[in-house]
DNA sequence: GCGAGAATAGAACGATCGTGCTTTTTTGTC
DNA sequence: GACAAAAAAGCACGATCGTTCTATTCTCGC
């Protein structure tokens, strides 16, 4: 894939707009700026996209497949269930650790700037995260089913506990620096579940 | 107090810039934009402040200020250990739902904008937040050595765990527009805390 | 209610923004 | 290796940015 020089320079464009759109802003990120970063012309970067705007809605899908191939794809091969659930949480919390975006987790950053600027970019942002905590409740759902998990909380209130544990980590990461909150959150998430497990269990 | 025009018009300046900061954003909050949500020309509140530096910084304290009234103060009056615990919590949630700032948590919102830009506005920020973490996680502490929350948890991490749930709702609630998420997150909290009690009692 | 000083407005600056138009360079195919 | 097409650059535009300087209006103590 990528067998264009026109399509690798795209690719290369959108991986440079979401690595400093994590750490600058998505909507603050100048072209010129971006020209810069990527050692092209403005007007030849600005080619590649109609708008600004269609540059930054194909920035979030960019990152919206990272995200995929990061997370959601190595969970899949977890079995169903409590394993995968875990899985899902884990993977995130690598995927934060890792720095696969060196501002954090992309739609953690960008969701905060978009969420009061209504158009096209904030919506598919929210789809991409409304995707990801329902994909992650169908899990929850799953180890409820299987008797694994307690099933007398909601599935939505128990992903809600296990994604905030991820975000405060991401957050408190980037504000403090100090990367002990990843295993923070690893910790609170592993004895939550094991708390409703056991609970299940009685 | 505010006795002369000029404070009184700083003060009107400050609150919309904290304001309009929340949603959409202190550093790319323009004078201009300022001037207009104020009515005000652009040099004669620009003459408030040395700079958009110093604006951004009083604008911070100011809204470090309306955090300490509507969180802090009130939960003073609760008596030490868990019941002051719980009122930080349920306080902030409160100043979360009642929207004082009309975006949110502010130092949720710039927080994320600043975490990669270096500088007095940055630091600012950062010294808030620990502060209140720090505040909150004291009041944990205090709740151990009364006996009334377990401690074989570090009081660090149970401020992690139920901080986390404030932000998250905050940040939920303004992503996808669901109030309920606040009542999840008093739910996690009370519930978590509930546990932690438990343990302690056994 | 007058006068000094504070508060606000007006106009202009260089820089940068997103974007269009034109030209040059590069790419991939026969 | 020539040639059409694609990609990149150059340049210029109106708008807006933060900021400065000067002029005008208002406030408040006497």
């Amino acid at each position: 894939m990528l067998k264009t020089k026109g399509e690798r320079t795209r690719h290369a464009i959108l991986t440079a707009a979401a690595n400093l759109a994590t750490e600058e802003g998505l909507e603050t990120l100048s072209i010129g700026r971006l020209a810069e970063a990527t050692g092209m012309s403005k007007s030849g970067l600005f080619a590649h996209f109609g708008s600004k705007e269609e540059l930054q809605i194909a920035t979030v899908e960019h990152a919206a497949s990272l995200f995929v191939d990061e997370v959601i794809a190595p969970a899949r091969s977890a079995p169903k269930g409590l394993p995968r659930v875990w899985a899902l949480c884990d993977h995130k919390l690598r995927y934060l650790e890792q720095q696969v975006f060196p501002g954090g987790c992309f739609f953690a950053a960008t969701s905060v700037e978009y969420s009061h600027r209504p158009g096209p970019v904030r919506d598919r942002i929210e789809d991409m995260l409304r995707s990801w905590l329902s994909y992650l409740e169908h899990a929850v759902e799953q180890a409820q089913q299987s008797g694994e998990l307690d099933d007398s909380l909601s599935a939505r209130e128990i992903t809600f506990e296990l994604d905030s544990f991820a975000l405060s980590a991401n957050w408190q990461y980037h504000l403090f620096g100090d990367p002990a909150v990843f295993e923070n959150a690893r910790r609170a998430i592993r004895e939550r579940l094991e708390i409703l497990r056991v609970v299940q269990a009685a």
